[in-house]
DNA sequence: ATTTGACTTAGAGTGTACTCTAACTTGTAG
DNA sequence: CTACAAGTTAGAGTACACTCTAAGTCAAAT
């Protein structure tokens, strides 16, 4: 069995992930991750997996997944493989997104080269 | 002299730009828009100036320039000629926001390729 | 004459996503 | 023993961008 004491504290998630420890309670109060395993003193102790999920949350908030969104996707996940069809269609939507994000983008900065010039 | 009220109202210009009635009032009021010229009822009256204004601002917007970046640089239009080459500054910035905004996207949608398959 | 509909204003209310505060606990350093 | 640093919780507060409400005006239709 691993040593929890030997994971990441919510501090040094915080320096590497960028979030602050403030939004990372935030996002495990309001369901966004699952609840974070606690050491001994009952500090948060993150894991590799928890750092994965942060990882993809925060590409998927930065690319403006609202956060109800992401919690019903976290709620697919905790649900097991059955909702697997159903995540796979949530994130093939929000594709569609940035793709039609990507379009209005470029737009712009064509308009913006114009305005430049 | 052209006939101001052979402009548009407010709700044609909604119904073109996607804007509501109060978004376009609200614009004006914060001085995201200059006061439009009102018509003798006292009613607006845009004219083909103020659609490509709102048409520069929705991109802007659609794009997440702030309101309150997007009224500095309605001030500075404002303000005359002499404001030129601030506001390209202004827009050059928001140009590489853009490009760092499809670096992001991109690199997101790769990330949605590998979880979908 | 009155009702309807489209507008006007100032200002209040809403939703989203954080962000911070207050009060508390616990382990370590002086 | 005390002070400090780093965590904990529930809940309050903030920033942003709208969005709506209330009360009123005015011209045209019934």
């Amino acid at each position: 069995m691993a040593n929890i004491e030997q994971n990441l504290t919510i501090s040094e998630v915080a320096e590497r992930t960028g979030l602050s420890a403030h939004t990372l309670r935030y996002y495990e109060r309001i369901g966004l991750m699952s609840p974070i395993v606690k050491g001994l003193r009952g500090h948060r102790r993150y894991d590799e997996d928890d750092l994965d999920w942060i990882t993809l949350i925060q590409r998927l908030r930065s690319t403006d997944m609202s956060v109800r969104e992401m919690r019903h996707f976290a709620d697919l996940v905790r649900q097991g493989d059955t909702t697997i069809r159903e995540r796979r269609k949530l994130l093939e939507k929000h594709q569609a997104a940035l793709h039609a994000r990507l379009e209005d983008i470029e737009q712009t900065l064509e308009l913006l080269d114009h305005k430049v010039t």
